[in-house]
DNA sequence: TTCTATTCTGTAATATTTACGCAATTATTT
DNA sequence: AAATAATTGCGTAAATATTACAGAATAGAA
């Protein structure tokens, strides 16, 4: 969505395409520099940052769409991604949107009874992304966006801090009963870089021999005979997610501590 | 909703108290002669059985409305709801429905771009409840109930069978997390009683001294110096819930095995 | 009193988790 | 070439948690 017209056609006309009172907000987590982000966009003309987000069409299937929404944003297909909440105690959430807004900002005419200003509950999915094969794309809804550490988020639009806040507290749960990192980490990785990962996510301390033989013990890594050069340090041995065992993992669910 | 007229009101004008395309499915369940049970309501003029559920009101919070649409079928407010996927991958669900039916089986006239034949995802929660103290209203449209073992559920309306199935699922990993059975036993109950309880759920055998060990470690449940008389048996005794410390459980969340 | 069905209780073996420190490695600096 | 600084790699013992398992006690009915 680029042009004016695109826009104005979107604000005027979208509710024949794309269900109104719905819609997704992704909450996506990308690790970098030992750090936990999540990507924040800069919404025109608002001030401050929201999630990325988007409409479910009308004759699309709603995990369809939700990987649609995260594809034309990040160009990636190959993710994670789980619904976790759905969000709509907050009636008001259209409160923010009005057609004065609407005018000044996209030029569109607009009545009170539009579709973006009617209220709209928000179904939560939290994507897990390789931080170093993101491509970023921006539109004319959206003309900025950072990587921000989830220690660090800022005010967001609407209910957006909440869904956030779900969003990690699942990502916590998550990663008791299914195997995380594939899609954070590079395909070869390092225990440290593991390590770190999982300590970042869950923000505590993790016993490093004890993780590392808790990840070998259940199959989920396999070791490599390649080392990567880091320096003036010793160099770490290279490691591989064992597919088959992580996807059984991915499936049958498995309980443990770190 | 009991008269033809509201009914009819209903239909006809549902769009202007209700929001379209997103709907309610709850898979309420209840424990009873060591079974566990799933609430079935009886569509009027439907062949199958379904589970209850109805509409969010356009100003009201979703969670309210989940409580609502209990309270509405159940009469309970003190049970144990919890929102666990959101359904919107058959996006023709709206298709089992038509003029044509609404006119023969409430009267209605209808066109065919009335909102109940839109599509319309389904937010579904689970409920826990104790049997003993739910007292079913059926109404109109669902003229009657039963309560289905969760081993024998029938065919159901949509694609609601996956919605019972995920629901159970979800149920087991709750288990796992946080205390299960305030709201599916009595005040106080027996050793066996609760044992039986997870067995259920779980769909597995638990050792039965460990199993209270377990409980009991946890600080969940605390003797009390009553016993029950059941009949030709030595009289077991009574147990109650640690409020303080299920709370604190429920808050945290508890990760074990049984 | 006996019978039957059910509740109640403890311990030993095994498995898992936790705690913990030092030698090896690497490139850079001296 | 040796010293340095920062990092990785590795093993074992103690503590804790889980599992496996059986027989005595009880209550009412016969």
């Amino acid at each position: 969505m680029n042009s004016q017209e695109e826009v104005i056609d979107f604000v005027i006309n979208g509710h024949k395409d794309y269900l109104p009172h719905v819609s997704i907000d992704s909450v996506i987590f990308g690790y970098h520099h030992q750090q936990l982000k999540i990507l924040l966009l800069k919404w025109i003309g608002h001030i401050g940052w929201g999630l990325p987000g988007g409409f479910i069409k009308r004759r699309e299937p709603l995990t369809d769409a939700a990987y649609r929404i995260l594809k034309e944003r990040t160009r990636l297909s190959d993710l994670f991604l789980q619904q976790f909440h759905v969000f709509g105690d907050s009636p008001y959430r259209a409160q923010e949107r009005s057609p004065a807004e609407f005018r000044e900002k996209y030029g569109a005419v607009t009545s009170e009874d539009n579709w973006l200003f009617q209220r709209t509950l928000s179904i939560g999915y939290f994507a897990l992304v390789d931080y170093s094969k993101v491509d970023i794309t921006t539109d004319f809804f959206t003309n900025d966006f950072y990587w921000c550490d989830v220690n660090e988020v800022p005010f967001l639009l609407f209910d957006q801090n909440e869904v956030v806040e779900m969003a990690l507290k699942m990502l916590r749960l998550a990663i008791y009963h299914q195997p995380i990192g594939y899609n954070l980490l590079p395909e070869k990785f390092t225990i440290p870089e593991i390590h770190s990962l999982y300590q970042t996510i869950l923000g505590k301390e993790l016993d490093q021999r004890n993780f590392s033989k808790k990840l070998l013990t259940l199959g989920l890594i396999k070791k490599l005979d390649e080392r990567r050069s880091i320096g003036p340090h010793r160099s770490p041995y290279l490691y591989q997610f064992d597919k088959a065992n992580y996807e059984e993992a991915l499936k049958e669910g498995i309980v443990h501590t770190y």
